[in-house]
RNA sequence: UGGGGCGUAGCAUAGUUGGCAAUGCGCCUGGCUGUUAACCAGGAUACCGUAGGUUCAAGUCCUACCGCCCCAGCCA
């Protein structure tokens, strides 16, 4: 007997087959019982008929509870009653095993009380799709890179010090010494950029930050690419190829999995290349315009990213800030000093800030001043000096957050729900 | 860390001027040969967040504490 995934199961059309997998719902009508099974890759309603299968394996069915493992076998048959285009005709159920009362009934449920059971929740299908597309995505910017002659190296979690020591860290003891979980890996791709030229890693990052709102996480996940020989305009164009070919990627791959999250792809399809690029003083004109309050030489809030990016419907660079607010390691712009040679790029849809990056300061003295300025350990540096010691070029970068922008893609607006098992404030387990 | 909101059955909620704690889902029992979050009949399930206080009487009023949600700051 052929072992069938629900997803391919057209291929199996007359054939008798066999599904793994566990049971989503039930209902029955006297002598019908109708189940509807998923196996991770879909669900198909198996039909069981008193006349067509033995009388145990008929009462199995009025013992089967929610998401009970069970193994069903039967006659793949086309139905226009079903939203698949067919159903299976059972001959067979062999239980795996019997759920003991499942929390999470298929009507509503609290937040809170949803994350509780996260471990549970990622088998409802908005929760699983929301996984395929983050994965549709992953595999996308990994093959962007790889497709552009990138080397992935990874960088370390433990760090000994502040990459940018604006923000908060976690603290670990690291055999007596203090050692810290990275917020970045981007010093390290910078040392991998002069080894390889081209360099990206994707791994988990950590910040300390007591926020508590819908785009933060203490643990997430970024994608960080670092070209040498690369200026900003070099780094806005990557970023936006980039951007634009995840875009497309997830729009061909997860046509299924957009439709069951709702997503009005329309919006995504309009995203091409070149997006806008607007500098800092232009958006903050945006926001003046807008008659929203804004100190000029401040970093943009919430609202405020809102009002810059509704004036565009695709991502948007916004290049160009004030170097004050930016952290020790941008480049100033040559054409004006008080300027930052960086970049952010901001989401659509009031999602706000998915990339942050920019050209990197290659100048040995310049950054050392930039180091001592900002008042970090210029002991922790020093490897990291080393590399304008020792042939400095040009170099520029970029960090891209996954959950952020998994949620702008499936229109999820909340980032707890575009990582399997979110790290929030409130939140360390399951 | 500020501003706002919420804690009642396994879950989601209602609960009026303080007076026997209710409804839907899920669960259990039974019925139906085409159900689509099926339907119909019956049943079980509550330390009303915690601790004090006011009162003949508190889910309801008062005080403190705890927990959660939303918004902001910080950021990707």
């Amino acid at each position: 007997m052929q072992i069938a995934r629900i997803i391919e199961i057209s291929k199996f059309k007359d054939q008798e087959v066999t599904i793994q997998g566990w049971l989503y719902n039930k209902r029955s009508s006297g002598k019908l019982r109708f189940l509807q099974i998923r196996d991770g890759s879909g669900t198909i309603q198996a039909v069981v008929f008193k006349g067509d299968v033995s009388d145990p394996v008929f009462q199995v069915c009025d013992e089967l509870t929610q998401e009970s493992s069970v193994v069903v076998s039967g006659i793949v048959a086309a139905d226009k009653r079903s939203s698949l285009g067919f159903e299976l005709q059972v001959r067979d159920i062999q239980i795996q095993q019997i759920a003991k009362e499942y929390p999470i009934s298929p009507k509503e449920h609290g937040t809170a009380f949803l994350m509780d059971h996260r471990h549970l929740w990622l088998r409802s299908s908005k929760q699983h799709t929301i996984l395929k597309v983050r994965h549709a995505l992953i595999r996308a910017s990994r093959d962007f890179f790889d497709g552009q002659g990138f080397t992935l190296v990874d960088a370390p979690i433990f760090t000994p010090a502040a990459c940018e020591g604006t923000t908060t860290l976690f603290e670990t003891d690291y055999f007596g010494e203090k050692a810290y979980l990275t917020q970045s890996g981007q010093l390290y791709m910078e040392a991998a950029a002069m080894a390889v030229g081209k360099a990206y890693c994707f791994g988990p990052t950590f910040r300390a930050e007591k926020s508590k709102t819908r785009r933060h996480l203490t643990e997430f996940w970024m994608i960080e690419p670092e070209v040498a020989y690369m200026d900003l305009d070099g780094d806005m164009d990557l970023a936006e190829n980039f951007v634009a070919f995840i875009v497309q990627r997830v729009l061909e791959s997860c046509q299924e999995e957009l439709k069951v999250l709702e997503r009005d792809i329309t919006i995504l399809e309009k995203i091409k290349t070149p997006f806008p690029r607007i500098s800092y003083d232009e958006a903050v004109k945006i926001i003046h315009d807008k008659g929203l309050e804004f100190e000029y030489g401040n970093d943009f809030g919430a609202p405020d990213e809102t009002a810059i990016s509704e004036n565009f419907d695709t991502p948007i660079l916004v290049h160009r800030y004030p170097a004050a607010i930016k952290a020790f390691y941008m480049k100033k712009d040559p054409a004006d000093q008080t300027k930052a040679l960086c970049v952010d790029m901001l989401a659509p849809e009031g999602v706000g800030e998915i990339i942050g990056g920019g050209q990197r300061e290659d100048d040995l003295d310049v950054l050392l001043a930039g180091i001592k300025k900002h008042n970090l350990p210029v002991e922790a540096f020093n490897w990291y000096l080393d590399l304008r010691k020792y042939g400095s070029v040009p170099h520029s970068g970029f960090g891209l957050g996954i959950e952020r922008t998994v949620g702008w893609i499936t229109g999820i607006t909340h980032v707890r729900e575009t990582i399997p098992f979110p790290r929030m404030m409130q939140r360390l387990t399951p």
